[in-house]
DNA sequence: CCAATCATCCGAAACGTTTCGGATAAAGTC
DNA sequence: GACTTTATCCGAAACGTTTCGGATGATTGG
C-alpha cells in the first residue's frame, strides 16, 4: 500500500508537499501539483483514514447503536427506515455507519459511552433502547454528541427527534368516538417506552373529550409483538364481552389482536375496530388492511443523521425535531 | 480523555509496562498490574482503537458493502434478515460492522477497493450488487478479503455463500408437474442477476423432466419488484390465456402477479396457481399466503461473516458455503 | 563466588497522516 | 540597492498505541 511517503520520494518533494497538495491548499504549485496528483495515480494511492484520524481527532463516523437489531424485530420494519434514512443523509457526507447492537440477553460489560469512545466516532444515534436502560442516563449526560430517536430527552450534547404521539393518539381516540364507538380498549407497548406513555395520554385525551373513560382494566400491554398483541386482545375480550374498539400501540400487535379476535369467532371490523400505530409494510398488507397512524420513519433517521451532522460540522446545539404523522384509515376499522 | 500516557505517569510506570499490563503480558508484576488497572479505571480510560490500528495495521471492522440500501427495498426483508446474521456472528467477535451503501443513481467515482482501503477495513461483505456491476470483477480479483452473498465467484481472496438456487427452482418445477400443471410460465427477475439464471435452469429442467418445454415467450423479467411482476404477469396472460401456474424468481414478483391475475378476473390458486421464491415475510400475510422456496436468509450473513472472520483471523482460504432451502406450501397453489 | 537464569521493567522506533513555523528565492516597492 | 512582499517549499513534532531489543537487579546453580 503505497503511503505519502512513497509518493513524495517518487515526486522528488516533502511529504508536506504531497499532503498539501493532495488537499488543495493554495501554497503549492500548480505543476508540482499535476506532478503528485499524477504520481498518487500510478502508485494507486489510497489515503489511510486511520492515520487521518488519529492526528485530526476525528473519525468521520457516527455510531448506530440499535437495540434489538436481531431477526424476530425484521419484522417491524421500522427499524430499518430509520436505517436507510440515517443512511440516505449520511450518503451525501462524509461520513460513515458504523452498527453497535446491544443484545440485551448477554450481560453487556461495556456502556454505551465506553463503546463508542473506543471506537472513537465522533457522534452516534440511539434508536430502540429502553427507558429504564441503566446507560441511558450516562449518555445523555455525556461527552459524545448524541441524537436519540423516540426518546424525548435532552442534554448539552444530546438531541432527539420523534413524532408526536400524543397528537397522533389524540387523533386516533377523536377518530374511533367520532365513528360513535364507546366501549373502547387500548393494547399498550410497555411501560419503559416513551412512546406508550404519550399516546395513552393522547387517546385518554381523546376519549375523555367525549366524556369516555378509560379504565385500567381496559389497558393491556402488550410487549410491542404480534404474540403480545394476541394475547393482551384475549385478557381485553374476557373483560368485557361489548367492546367494539381496540387502539393499539404498534400495528404489530394490532395484527396480534386481529387473530385474536378471529380466534374468537368475531369479525373486524364488523364487531370489532381496530386501530394501530406505526404504519408498517405490513399494515397495507394484512386481512383487513389496518387502519393506523402513519409516522415518516424513513425521515426520522434522515432527521436525526441531518442533527447529528450539524452539531458535529457546524457545533450546532441539540434539539428535537418532530416529524410529521397521518391518520390513514383502511378496512379494519369502521362506524358504529 | 485519558491515555495510556497518563496512566504511565500517574502510576510511575513506562508506557511500556502499561500497554503490556492492560494487554494481559505476563512479564509484569501482579502488583504493578493491578496498580495500572487501578488507575485507568479512575481515570475512566478507554484504548483508542484508532491508534490501535494504525500500529497494528488491523482495524477490526468488517466493511458491510449492500447496493440499493433504500426505502423501497425494504419491503423485501431479504436484506435486513442477511444484515442481522452477520450481526449476530460478528457481535461474537471483536469486529465491528461498518456500512457502506451504493447509490447506483448517483455516479461514484470510488471503486469498491477503494472505498475499503480508505476506510480501512479488514474484509467486506458483499450484497446485493449486479452481474455488471463494473466493480464486481476488480473486488473479486483485488487483495481485500471479501465474501460474496449469493453471487457464485471464488477469488484468491474471494469466497462466497449462497443457497442452492438450480436444486430450489428445481423443486419449483417438480412440485407444479407433479401437481398436474401443463401450462407454465416463469416471472424471472433480471439478466443480471445470477440467481435468475440458476433460477430459470433448476426449473426449466425440472420441466423438460416431465416433457414439458419452456419457451422464451413463456418467460418474463420482473425486475424483482412488486410492479415488475404485476405487469410481467400481464404480458404472460395477454400471450398465453391457458395457463395455470406462474413461478416467479422472487416473493415480492410474487404478490405482484397476484394483484395482476386478480385484476383481470382470475382466482388465486383456483384459476392461477403462483408460487415465489424466498420466503419473505411478507409471503405468509399476504392473501392467499404464498406457496415459495425458503431460504434461511438469516444463515446467509451468519455463515457470510463467518467465512470472512476465518478468512482474516485463521488464514482460512475463501470457500463457499450453501445454505438449506426447503419448499413451503401455503395456499397460492393447488392441484390441478 | 561467578556465571547463568529469571522476573520485571523501560527507551525508542514505528504506523501514516496533518500542520506549525519557518526557509528560500524571486518579484515588487520606494 | 535595500527593503518588503509573495510564492513555494520543507523539517519536525504530534496523534496514541504496540513491540523489539535490551537493561536492571535478584535468584539460582555449581
Amino acid at each position: 500500500m503505497a503511503t505519502i511517503k512513497d509518493i513524495a520520494k517518487k515526486a522528488g518533494v516533502s511529504i508536506t508537499t504531497v499532503s498539501r497538495a493532495l488537499n488543495g491548499y493554495s501554497d503549492v504549485n500548480e505543476d508540482t501539483r499535476k506532478k503528485i496528483v499524477e504520481t498518487a495515480k500510478i502508485l494507486n494511492y489510497s489515503p489511510n483514514s486511520i492515520a487521518r484520524s488519529l492526528v485530526m481527532k476525528k473519525s468521520k463516523t457516527i455510531g448506530l447503536l440499535v437495540s434489538g437489531f436481531i431477526r424476530e424485530n425484521a419484522k417491524d420494519n421500522f427499524m430499518i427506515e430509520v436505517m436507510t434514512g440515517i443512511n440516505d443523509f449520511a450518503s451525501q457526507t462524509d461520513y460513515d455507519i458504523v452498527l453497535f447492537t446491544t443484545n440485551s440477553s448477554k450481560q453487556r460489560e461495556k456502556t454505551y459511552t465506553q463503546l463508542c469512545r473506543e471506537r472513537q466516532v465522533d457522534g452516534v444515534i440511539i434508536q430502540g433502547i429502553r427507558t429504564d436502560d441503566p446507560y441511558l442516563e450516562e449518555v445523555v449526560e455525556g461527552e459524545i454528541p448524541c441524537v436519540l430517536v423516540d426518546i424525548p430527552r435532552i442534554g448539552k450534547h444530546a438531541g432527539y427527534v420523534s413524532t408526536d404521539n400524543i397528537a397522533g393518539a389524540y387523533e386516533a381516540g377523536k377518530y374511533l368516538t367520532e365513528a360513535g364507538h364507546k366501549e373502547i380498549a387500548m393494547i399498550n407497548g410497555h411501560d419503559y417506552a416513551f412512546v406508550s406513555k404519550e399516546r395513552l395520554e393522547g387517546f385518554t385525551r381523546a376519549l375523555l373529550e367525549e366524556g369516555i373513560e378509560l379504565p385500567a382494566q381496559s389497558i393491556e400491554n402488550g410487549e410491542f409483538s404480534e404474540e403480545g398483541g394476541e394475547e393482551a386482545a384475549l385478557r381485553l375480550l374476557e373483560k368485557n364481552s361489548d367492546l367494539t374498539a381496540i387502539f393499539c400501540s404498534s400495528d404489530l400487535m394490532a395484527i396480534g389482536a386481529m387473530n385474536a379476535i378471529k380466534s374468537k369467532g368475531l369479525r373486524v371490523p364488523e364487531d370489532i375496530s381496530i386501530i394501530g400505530y406505526d404504519n408498517i409494510l405490513l399494515s397495507r398488507y394484512v386481512q383487513p388492511s389496518l387502519t393506523t397512524i402513519a409516522q415518516d420513519t424513513n425521515a426520522l433517521g434522515y432527521e436525526a443523521a441531518k442533527m447529528l451532522i450539524a452539531m458535529l460540522d457546524q457545533q450546532k446545539p441539540p434539539g428535537n425535531t418532530i416529524v410529521k404523522h397521518e391518520l390513514i384509515v383502511r378496512n379494519s376499522s369502521k362506524k358504529r
